[in-house]
DNA sequence: CTGTTAGCGCGTTCAC
DNA sequence: GTGAACGCGCTAACAG
């Protein structure tokens, strides 16, 4: 690999000069410039990324960190991300923490090396110490849930979706159509993104003065398998809801296939409402009504929003909510 | 951030001492490993990756480079290698190429600035002029697809999947159940991939004595909506066909849309069996038959591959392909 | 067993 | 305008 020292013998010139022409910083002569620039070319310099980093502390590189990559979910917010950064002539390195809190923390921990110059954290269940652990890396961060730290918040932005806004609109679609026995299908209860989503079920029944039925709400995994069992148990404990809000399109798919299997119909029998609106909603058949979550822009966005602090060192916080949009199909009935 | 002075400063010893303590290379007293990794330990000590690099040329990163994030074929792969390489402590860099092969070659010599000590390569088409901007890299590399290059090949291995016969293992099950007017639903028919799997189809319909029907060849995108358009076209010019084999499950899912608003049955009067077996096939209804090409297995091995080139310092070629699986659901017809 | 020294490649002083 | 010299943090060779 060529060096600037190479160059600088190849010209004649000093190694300073070299540098000072290749990074347009400090002065030098044009008739030098252009030697030197054509040096460089011939020798197919490039400048070794570790000892640039090594003197200036930029890696050109963000860790985008999600908690599942066979999620679709996250595809277009994966997608998003590496559109916008790669404006900025920066890299994404991918972490996975595989839904694991204790892998949250690891990664986390290992990103101390100073290997990369900011962080998009994307998790299900946002804690204190989660929090801690983000603050210590020291790194510019954007997470993309909305989180309240309680003390600073400064050290991190939020670029999110509306969660609460999201469950609510697959609600309310379902209850301006006429259903009132409607099925809440989520993960587990305990965690934050669960959580959200029930709080905005829970409001549009109020609105409605519908009061919550504890056994109209199903705890699977988010996983297709998981609400299929899940919403087959349900059914069998005969259970009844005229519609189902699922909280993530892998959920409602599940639901639809245990209706498939027990010979309901879809929208005739139960009506699906799911949250995420990726390519899978757009697979069955009837294709189904979703939400979107415009994880794309989320994506774009966090990018925008991690780039802001390390090029205009911004350090106050700064967020962004995106408000869901319906996508309507052909999973529900009109019952009005 | 803490360096090695720090340690030695807080603990009277010297910097290289703190080195090979911590490093393991070279000697070092029990005691006084004892109270550098104390030290280190308090003052949050983490080796400075650039640091490092610059001395030893370890960067710890692979490229995965891509041509399409959105596409769920490649989420396996992703899966896959990511899993394999965790363990050697290395993380992954994604590059992603928009299947645009101009843009395949702007991220090949953007590595020329050794930010990666590995590269794991999947693109659609390889070309003579792609094969040469790999080799400039230096780096070890494994392609995602068997290309035989003519002249050196021994700076590259192959992982991937058996393409022709993938398609040839679509096309036999379609014959075994009685069809004989199959459809070919591929992608752009100059693409090395589309080819591939042409040829498989080809040799499948040869060995039952069936002739090539052009009239039965469509060649679409790999999208959803290129398969559905052409195959909706495809129905209304009156071709006729009582099976499809579909170059990936995008397609698939495209022509059972079409099926479904041309009032066509599945499998009733429309068969299909495509290939990829992403979680998409399990989401149509009927569920959809499908070939697994096995992207999580590729995306291991390739690491694999990688890590033994650069650990080993393996410098002659090794190659591994993956026979496919058919994955028997329910859009296939039994004709007999 | 430990400390001194030098160098990885680059960028930024500071003299000239 | 240009070059010499130094340091980013770490490691390896050598000397003690």
């Amino acid at each position: 690999m060529a060096t600037i020292y190479d160059v600088a013998k190849r010209t004649g010139l000093s190694a300073s000069t070299v540098a000072r022409a290749l990074t347009g910083n400090g002065y030098c002569s044009q008739a030098a410039k252009a030697t030197i620039l054509a040096a460089a070319e011939e020798l197919g310099y490039v400048p070794h990324q570790a000892a640039k980093t090594l003197k200036n502390n930029i890696t050109k590189k963000i860790m985008l960190c999600i908690p599942d990559i066979m999620n679709p979910y996250y595809f277009a917010m994966i997608h998003g991300a590496t559109q916008t950064l790669e404006r900025f002539g920066y890299n994404i390195i991918l972490g996975y923490t595989m839904h694991s809190p204790k892998k949250e923390l690891e990664v986390l921990d290992s990103l101390k090396g100073r290997y990369v110059d900011g962080l998009i954290f994307g998790s299900f269940d946002y804690t204190p110490k989660l929090l801690r652990a983000i603050e210590a890396t020291d790194l510019p961060t954007v997470i993309t849930s909305f989180y309240e730290n309680g003390e600073n918040q400064d050290f991190y932005d939020c670029v999110y979706m509306d969660q609460p806004r999201a469950a609510w609109t697959a609600t309310e679609y379902c209850l301006k159509n006429g259903h009132t026995r409607i099925a809440f299908l989520g993960g587990d209860a305990k965690e934050q993104n669960t959580k959200e989503r029930f709080a905005g079920y829970k409001k549009a029944l109020g609105e409605a003065g519908i009061p919550i039925d504890k056994a109209l709400t199903i705890n699977a995994d988010f996983t297709r398998e998981g609400a299929y069992h899940a919403f087959h148990n349900f059914i069998q404990q005969g259970r009844e809801c005229t519609a189902v809000v699922a909280c993530n399109d892998l959920m409602g798919i599940g639901c639809m296939n245990a209706c498939q299997e027990l010979g309901l119909d879809i929208p005739g029998d139960i009506s699906i409402v799911s949250l995420d609106n990726t390519d899978y909603s757009l697979c069955t058949n009837p294709a189904m009504t979703s939400v979107d979550m415009m994880q794309g822009q989320v994506g774009e966005e966090a990018a925008n929003f991690v780039m802001s602090r390390i090029l205009d060192k911004r350090t106050y916080q700064k967020n962004m909510a995106f408000s869901p949009v319906l996508v309507e199909r052909h999973s529900v009935r009109k019952l009005k």
